[in-house]
DNA sequence: ACCCAGGAAATTC
DNA sequence: GAATTTCATGGG
């Protein structure tokens, strides 16, 4: 995969097994929106880029050769061959087969452990649409600007010195003093982030539940989308509607390795076909 | 008015 | 301890 500068950005090519919408749009980041243009245009570690796929050449708008090797190509976990992966996984269940097939351009991003945290904490009991919307007001609120219009994401240290009233004009209601709990927690050190990287996957999950309003499936959310836990396998409502009708009798531990990929097979494949569920 | 949303805490049985 | 209710907010 060779990276080289354009006039407003990089270069990259050949980019295999991605698909921007799938990948960016499909409720594991709640940053990016799609423009006119087709591009996507978000913001992750403290850099606001827009990307577009033309076949496998990869444009990122107002990013560097270095940013692309040190930030967006661990994005967008570009190093994991998944085309090899996805054709193991099939051998696991003929429905899995299916959904990986339906969708091969998903990838498990590398989000920013604390971001990823944070989003999960707010997407309980919420609605993607909604949970954009909180996620925004609360980077404009308290992030950095670091474009016009444009803002990181807010850091533990910075929302640990405010309390659950500052934030509700965020309108996240309950979770307001979840996300409190978590800024406090990880600021101080109470709660490790770096640790869940490595730990055995057990101690990662009670790691982050000690945070009130993170229970199992927020962790599982967590571990996967920012610490690149690929074994961890996240059940929501949906996971549970697409396990109970397709994988009868089937578990987590069963997916294997790559569980969490699988995961997003599953996820994504059940909510374009509500109907399998009716 | 009612139900649901990438759940978890608080309460009740 | 397991099952149920409540928690803000917005959209359909």
């Amino acid at each position: 995969m060779n990276c080289e500068k354009t006039e407003t950005g990089v270069k990259v090519f050949p980019v295999k097994d991605l698909d921007l919408a799938q990948t960016l749009d499909c409720g594991q980041s709640f940053r990016w929106v799609q423009l006119e243009s087709g591009g996507f245009k978000g913001v992750a570690y403290g850099k606001c880029v827009i990307m577009r796929l033309e076949g496998e050449t990869l444009y990122i708008e107002n990013a560097t050769v270095e940013d692309f090797e040190n930030i967006w190509k661990n994005y967008l976990d570009l190093s994991l061959d998944y085309g090899k992966i996805r054709e193991k996984i099939s051998k696991i269940h003929p429905v899995l087969k299916e959904a990986a097939k339906y969708a091969p351009g998903i990838r498990i991003l590398r989000q920013e452990p604390y971001e990823a945290l944070c989003t999960f904490v707010i997407s309980q009991n919420n609605n993607i649409k909604r949970i954009k919307g909180i996620v925004q007001r609360l980077c404009e609120s308290f992030g950095e600007e670091i474009a016009d219009g444009e803002f990181s994401f807010p850091t533990a240290e910075k929302m640990a010195s405010l309390t659950a009233d500052d934030l509700a004009p965020l309108r996240a209601g309950f979770r307001n003093r979840y996300l409190i709990d978590a800024a406090q927690k990880v600021a101080s050190g109470e709660v490790n982030l770096d640790k869940c990287k490595t730990a055995p996957y057990e101690e990662a999950r009670q790691e982050l539940m000690k945070i009130t309003g993170v229970g199992v499936k927020v962790a599982d959310c967590t571990l996967l989308f920012g610490m690149h836990r690929i074994e961890a396998f996240p059940i929501d409502v949906w996971m549970k509607r697409a396990m109970d009708k397709l994988f009868p009798g089937m578990c987590a531990e069963d997916f294997g390795e790559y569980a969490g990929i699988a995961q997003q097979y599953i996820f994504h494949y059940s909510r374009m076909h509500p109907e399998l569920f009716e």
